[in-house]
RNA sequence: GGGUGUUUAGCUCAGUUGGGAGAGCGACGGCCUUACAAGCCGUAGGUCGCAGGUUCGACCCCUGCAACACCCA
């Protein structure tokens, strides 16, 4: 082996191992288990996200996969309809073209064609992070089968009149020319205008004598589609004029003055102007009351016929200026304030919104969310963590209509049909419509041109990759699936209306369980951002890039040019030497080590550095085992030393917790566990344990047998409890170990997930080593505090303690004899005269360093008096404690026995300490 | 405006049923000790956001407040 782990010696050889061999596809005849990908947008490229998501699906994979589960991870792409759209169209642009130039069957071949070419870039990287995910059963929301789900769920609602066409107020992207649901709108704070407006009474004047009202609005144009304006029925200032009209300006069309309680009394002037087509608190209050929907704008949110001449075909914000303009001209402009309103933007296109009145498809979605609902409240599906099922609750029972047709080409489109006279037909294929209906060749028939919006399609995700409609073995063995690995941003998009779907087409939950992580922020905890230019390439992370490349990554095909400058200094602030390549375990290490409960997590390069290292360390331990055990003979009879057995012990509760942070999704606990037992018990104990042991030329061959196995044996364990964290350096430095204790295995990824119940814990080794490491501490901290050198060996005396004390030093005596570069051991008896020392207290057990002139006597006042200083503090609190009279008589009596245990041990100790400070000033 | 979450060492975060707080990184001091300098040994550092309450006892339970973050309207 190298003397330092190098992870591109093995990842990229080692998965294509592991995917050549099939070894991610199911096997056996175990439990199922199974996880859907949240599939990834096809046009996407990874990032942080999902590279952290990959990670903690892929240790749940490879834990239920070792642990004999017949383990199904479904890989597949999301046809991702907008996205890709907007992405092809680009590319006609840049030859001139539209896809209006090309056609329908044209454009869409053009995408297929796209697909083939550019769309697995996610695949490639998706293995780069180690993912098993099985790509044998890859599927496509656009493939044939697919499709054929999308295509019956929607025949099968409309028949059940879950599914209508309707004329309603949706959010339309006039730049994409397209609905688009309210979740796809981003709504943001941003500095405006309200511009307030006089509407002249048509008879009549207000309470102060005025012959008109004002209104005040953020946008001036939609006054054009006013029908009425509204005052709040308890309003005293407007009582008289409810019922009586205004004549709206520009327009000349008299409306109604009506009193709404939506109105707020205190915002401007208290006169609400209301556009019913235009606005969709606007579009309630007009339904209440009966009023007209004059709809102004086209398509492209320019001014449409239903206005005055002079504004038709301006485009809104033209239009805008042009009303300000004109009805400042006649005097009725008010006055104009600055405002901060909420904008919505298309989160696609970042156009600003427009409820736009016009023709879609909706889903009638109370009788979906109801059975939805109940799935979650009976414990159907579970949320990790709890809490999101408010979340989930909150947005269900104030569900909506969902609209689910898209004004676009690329997606599944709407299987409905029109004749001449406007009859629809809604069928599985046009054939199917004229069987249903007897029309015959000569009723011309033309399809709805709507596609459906992709989260109509993955809503199906779990059931229709797995074969529906199709009565499939996968459908019966694997679905309902277990776990939804997902980020909170898409528990409204997607994880409610897949419990909806799945639900009513399968009768079954699509998943038990919904583990819902945090967003990866950049270091600063800001939200990693293209814009920003702070964002990582998680294969930059795991291969390393330079500086430069870095810079030049950041800042090209920026949305805003302007903020390369602000991006290129950031980022040379903040990575001067580029990034280090740190490998895909260190990476995947780093990610469940920061998954706590549903929290963001800040990437810091900090951390996986540290968590390379740690690759390393394991890296180095299993050099110094194979160093110490290749050549030697294992076979005969073994004895396993105090040593052995600690380490076994500890393993067991290695394994015992390794399994139940697993199971309660706690992958940082379960990082933790792992990292403080290689390192720390492992790395910094046994094998320190152990050398005293290999490197005695006259040891006993069954010791050194024993020790050599429970060397080899507790590294292969760790390995597998350690392998669906770090899969790739587990499997290379596993196929070192294992055979050399008999496991010829090709992988460690099949091999079962080590059981704590096969590695009993010891509790009576767990105390030797406690004690042990209590006697070596205290000589290491002499040392340190006393500035012997590391070098320089130290004879040390024992004084009182008890039996245990002695039997315990003698059987460890090689042991701390190395670990404390202790020469000389020398028992003395109670009371019996000391030379000057430094003194550690193990219990009772007095461990000294004689001084003998190599003790820095100032030091050892110094460290004595810190010592006394904190037993004081201690003593002092358990005896403020066992004076409380309360304490004693309420508190459980072991509590009170373990306290007086604990003061009367601080007493002691305190005692030994001072006379031993009285004795070094003597 | 409604809701959720967060606030613990200089930084990033753990803290399981209430019994005087831990880790990693960083800092400081010492070490090229035959697996590892990506390492080893040692040390320092915390009024657990603030104010009340419950309790013999509160980082933990309850109430209020503040700051920050996110979601919804």
């Amino acid at each position: 082996m190298e003397n330092s782990f190098d992870p591109h010696e093995i990842e990229q050889q080692l998965y294509a191992q592991w995917e050549n061999a099939n070894y991610f596809a199911p096997t056996g005849n175990g439990a199922a288990f199974s996880i859907v990908i949240p599939p990834p947008n096809v046009t996407g490229s990874l990032h942080m996200g999902h590279a952290f998501q990959h990670t903690l699906m892929d240790a749940l994979i490879r834990y239920h996969r070792m642990k004999g589960d017949s383990t199904l991870w479904q890989m597949g792409t999301d046809h991702a309809g907008i996205a890709t759209q907007m992405l092809v169209e680009r590319q006609l642009n840049a030859e001139g073209k539209t896809r209006y130039d090309i056609g329908r069957d044209a454009f869409i071949a053009r995408v297929w064609d796209w697909k083939a070419h550019s769309g697995g870039s996610i695949s490639k990287q998706l293995r780069r992070m180690g993912s098993s995910l099985d790509w044998s059963r890859e599927r496509f929301t656009m493939d044939e089968g697919f499709s054929r789900a999308v295509l019956e769920v929607f025949v099968r609602l409309h028949e059940e009149g879950l599914i209508y066409r309707g004329q309603r107020l949706v959010n339309w992207d006039p730049a994409l020319k397209t609905a688009i649901s309210d979740l796809e709108v981003e709504n943001n704070e941003e500095q405006g205008h309200l511009w307030h407006f006089r509407y002249p009474l048509a008879n009549g004047t207000t309470a102060d004598g005025l012959d008109y009202l004002v209104v005040a609005t953020t946008r001036p144009e939609t006054m054009l589609g006013d029908t009425a304006v509204a005052v709040h029925p308890d309003d005293a200032r407007y009582q008289s004029l409810i019922g009586k009209q205004v004549i709206l300006p520009l327009v000349g069309r008299a409306i109604p003055i009506i009193a709404d309680d939506y109105v707020d009394r205190e915002f401007g002037t208290g006169c609400v102007k209301i556009t019913p087509a235009h606005d969709f608190n606007d579009n309630e209050v007009g339904a209440r009351h009966g009023l007209p929907l004059v709809n102004i704008l086209s398509e492209d949110a320019s001014i449409n016929d239903n206005a005055p001449e002079a504004y038709r075909n301006l485009d809104r914000y033209a239009a805008r200026k042009r009303v300000v303009a004109d009805l400042d001209a006649l005097g009725l402009l008010d006055r104009v304030e600055d405002h901060k309103l909420m904008v919505p933007r298309g989160d696609r296109s970042g156009a600003v919104i427009e409820p736009l009145l016009t023709n879609q498809w909706f889903v009638k979605i109370q009788p979906l969310a109801e059975p939805a609902i109940a799935a979650v409240e009976n414990g159907d599906v579970e949320f990790v963590p709890r809490q999101y099922e408010n979340v989930y609750f909150s947005w269900m029972r104030n569900i909506q209509d969902w609209c689910i047709s898209r004004q676009q080409w690329w997606g599944h489109r709407i299987p409905a049909w029109y004749d001449e006279a406007g009859n629809l037909y809604v069928a599985r294929s046009e054939q199917e419509a004229r069987a249903n209906n007897s029309l015959d060749q000569n009723t011309a028939l033309h399809q709805d041109p709507d596609v459906l919006e992709t989260w109509f399609s993955s809503a199906l995700w779990t059931f229709g990759t797995l074969g529906w409609p199709e009565d499939t073995e996968e459908l019966k063995r694997y679905h309902p699936t277990n776990v939804l690995v997902t980020g909170h941003d898409i528990i409204f998009f997607w994880v409610a209306r897949m419990i909806m779907m799945t639900l009513k087409f399968t009768g079954e939950v699509p998943f038990r369980k919904v583990y819902i992580h945090g967003l990866v922020r950049d270091a600063e905890g800001q939200k990693m951002s293209k814009t920003k230019g702070n964002g990582l390439d998680p294969l930059d992370l795991i291969d390393g890039i330079s500086l430069d490349a870095l810079v030049e990554k950041r800042t090209s095909n920026l949305t805003q040019p302007q903020l390369a400058p602000q991006i290129e200094k950031a980022s040379r602030r903040d990575f001067p030497e580029g990034i280090p390549s740190y490998g895909t375990d260190a990476l995947r290490f780093t990610f469940c080590a920061l998954a706590s409960t549903g929290r963001d997590v800040r990437f810091d390069l900090h951390r996986i550095e540290g968590y390379r290292n740690f690759c390393n360390k394991l890296w180095n331990a299993t050099r110094f085992v194979l160093m110490n055990c290749q050549e030697a003979e294992l076979d005969g009879p073994a004895e396993l030393s105090l040593a052995d057995r600690w380490i076994l012990s500890r393993t067991h509760h290695l394994l015992a917790d390794s399994q139940r942070a697993i199971e309660t999704f706690r992958f940082d606990l379960y990082a933790n566990s792992v990292y403080e037992f290689v390192w720390h018990e492992y790395c910094d104990w046994y094998l320190e344990l152990t050398k005293p042991l290999l490197w005695n030329e006259q040891a006993d061959p069954a010791l050194l047998r024993g020790t050599r196995r429970t060397l080899l044996s507790v590294l292969e364990i760790l390995l597998r409890a350690a392998h669906p964290i770090i899969p790739f350096i587990t499997e290379s430095i596993w196929q070192e170990v294992a055979p050399l204790l008999g496991n010829h295995a090709d992988t460690i990824m099949l091999q079962p997930f080590p059981e704590p119940a096969h590695v009993p814990a010891d509790p009576e080794a767990d105390a030797a080593i406690a004690w042990l490491k209590d006697v070596i501490l205290g000589i290491r901290n002499i040392r340190g505090e006393a500035n012997i050198k590391p070098g320089q060996p130290v004879s040390i005396l024992f004084q009182d303690g008890d039996e245990g004390d002695r039997q315990l030093a003698t059987v460890t005596e090689d042991l701390f004899k190395r670990l404390g570069k202790v020469e000389e051991i020398t028992w003395l008896a109670a009371g019996a005269q000391v030379p000057p020392n430094a003194l550690a207290l193990v219990g009772n057990l007095k461990v000294m360093v004689p001084l003998a002139g190599l003790i820095d006597l100032d030091a050892e006042t110094n460290r004595l008096g810190k010592e006394i200083a904190k037993k004081e503090a201690e003593l002092l609190r358990l005896e403020g404690k066992l004076q409380n009279p309360s304490f004693v008589e309420k508190a459980p009596a072991q509590v009170v026995a373990k306290e007086r245990e604990k003061q009367q041990e601080a007493a002691a100790a305190l005692a030994t300490l001072r006379d031993q400070l009285r004795s070094i000033g003597s």
